[in-house]
DNA sequence: GTGAACATGTAACAAGTTACATGATTGA
DNA sequence: TCAATCATGTAACTTGTTACATGTTCAC
């Protein structure tokens, strides 16, 4: 097997999987942030509805960033606000995040904690179900409304793109669970009266 | 702090969080499987939009569920084809569920590598992007047309309302993609470009 | 006879979560 | 003064992944 001379070498940095680390270098390519920057983005924010990492998983991806010169770190000392420690993109984070962009997509990954539990209606309590589908649809506009707002400010194509994807989602979802509710809340308790009835 | 007696402790068995294990206990609710058939009832079938679990994951947690006396195993020995353990829900394990559906679900975990992808388009190469929103596509229109499959044969109403919402969602993601895929095409490479202009 | 589907399992490892620990500033 | 928001970070723990290991049967 061929060893690369050292200056192939330089040019193909560590390629990051699509992990938390990656998500920080895609982040970073858009723009220079804050730990705690990149948490709000993926929480609330324009990449709320296709990534997601916490504190925990951020702060040392960045650090292990900072220690392969991925990005580099300026601290930012500002008189009446906490300090913070803005990260960008170096050239090498550039090739690192190309390289990890070249291989194709895994499949999404979707856990829904609430279409298993309407998936398993029947076991629930009568008030349960329908107090959760209501918190679902008010949840389901705010985040519908959040994506129209932003779609409004962004100029970039693939930001509106998709923040456009969402929205389509988002409105798919609110509309079949406002329309189809009924079917699960006409089984609510058939599972465990069944059940008692049993005993 | 009370302690209860033993006869309500044996009605409180071990809460089980909204994991693989118990997925595979909402599963074996809706009637008894073995390890392999929540696996492809979780792969490609009609759980597949919501949830998520590998061999490596499913198998153990069959295992501690057993131990737990949630679920009971019986060994089947069919001539002309492998030997299979079948898995089937025992009333403790019914009280877990129970337990564990009484909570309010998490939000969603949505990741995707594609989205991720296409926000950063202008990285990419000239083909690649059209390439994947192709696949996707394709791929969607065989989710659509697994749903819509599964949709007729189905009639518990549970079943049929998480396969109606899955189908609302694939639609949604297929019309969008479809209509708007324009957007990141045309964009993909300028960021290359800009790049190699400035060397 | 070869590849696909059926079938179960383990172990080393990677990854991220949760909870903790800390502290400043702003606005009610 | 109290809650919320800004801001960073650590460590123990839980969880799940990936790859390996093995073997059968069916259809082409």
């Amino acid at each position: 097997m061929a060893v690369a001379p050292d200056h192939l070498a330089a040019r193909a940095p560590e390629i990051a999987r699509m992990n938390v680390k990656t998500l920080c270098l895609g982040i970073l390519q858009l723009g220079s942030a804050s730990g705690y920057e990149i948490r709000k983005l993926t929480q609330d924010g324009p990449f709320s509805h296709f990534v997601d990492a916490s504190y925990g998983a951020i702060y040392p991806a960045l650090s292990a960033l900072e220690a392969e010169r991925l990005v580099s770190c300026r601290e930012e000392r500002r008189p009446g606000r906490p300090d913070r420690r803005v990260y960008s993109i170096t050239p090498l984070g550039h090739e690192a995040l190309l390289a990890a962009l070249a291989e194709s997509p895994r499949q999404d990954v979707i856990k829904s904690e609430f279409l298993f539990a309407l998936r398993l209606a029947e076991l629930a309590a009568p008030a349960h179900i329908s107090n959760e589908i209501d918190r679902r649809l008010a949840r389901l506009e705010d985040q519908i409304a959040q994506m129209e707002e932003a779609l409004e400010r962004k100029c970039e194509p693939t930001g509106r793109f998709v923040c456009g994807y969402g929205l389509a989602v988002y409105r798919a979802m609110h509309g079949y669970l406002a329309e189809n509710r009924h079917m699960v809340e006409a089984v609510v308790g058939n599972g465990l009266a069944a059940r008692d009835a049993a005993e």
